[in-house]
DNA sequence: CAGTATCCCTCAAGATACTG
DNA sequence: CAGTATCTTGAGGGATACTG
């Protein structure tokens, strides 16, 4: 199933980015974490697999590695453009778990506005003249 | 690696869409799939996979089932409000992949607006005044 | 058509030990 | 600390045959 050559873009992410543990890797990259080690402790994934989920998205041009700025032996890993622009894919994901995962009064991790200190609103897809799309009111113009 | 009992909302969004093909079954969902076959087709996905990814979404409370409407023997699959409710995620990831994973004269599926026919504009997460939120003007509050 | 039941195989993932 | 190397296990997933 060589979802990387469908037509549909949503395919294509998923392939990519779609694992269990791509996207948790970005997430803590928007959290501040650059080192391999950042990563490891925040994940708790196993050392080989994430060398290799980090060298596949270098790869993909997601991350991409520089000399540490301590000037130890090793390197940072850090978002390119393509990698800061998956922004919106975390938040959305974040804000359905928050909305559909938790139980009421269950606490969970919050994503902030750091000038406001507020949580941020749920986003919603608009068009171009503001009013809000939804399944029903879009459709999907295939090949 | 219990991903669905982590404070964070991404993780556990994750665990459970965060695979191969529950995205997929959710983004024909939004296409217009209501049918086992309908999936099936769409996907090529084996069936037992694809009766196994059915079950666990309607378990997640993602889809329910409901007696078919043309009198058959069989059910068809319907998004539920929760279900529903991942339209920004799947449109997000579209976005991306539309931007990133595409040649420049490469075509692909499109998501239009089905009142004025155009393409919809990128998501991007805001404040409630309006500015624009990235990575680089939001912090985690972590538990 | 919409599944279920088997079989099989690959790869994801963890554990652990080792290295510069 | 940041990996690499090796081994083992289990889950994910495909193929196919069968059933109401």
């Amino acid at each position: 199933m060589a979802l990387n050559s469908q037509p549909c873009p949503v395919a294509r992410s998923v392939d990519l980015i779609g694992d269990r543990w791509a996207l948790l890797i970005v997430r803590d990259a928007f959290d501040g974490a650059r080192r391999f080690g950042d990563f490891q402790r925040g994940l708790g994934v196993a050392r080989n697999i994430l060398t290799d989920r980090l060298r596949k998205l270098v790869d993909a041009g997601i991350f991409t590695t520089q000399p540490v700025s301590d000037g130890s032996a090793y390197q940072e890993y850090v978002l390119t453009k393509r990698g800061e622009s998956l922004f919106p894919v975390v938040v959305a994901l974040r804000q359905w778990g928050e909305q559909h995962l938790f139980a009421p009064n269950e606490p969970h991790s919050v994503l902030l506005d750091s000038q406001s200190g507020e949580a941020i609103p749920p986003m919603q897809p608009q068009a171009a003249d503001g009013h809000l799309l939804t399944a029903a009111n879009t459709q999907v113009r295939k090949l």
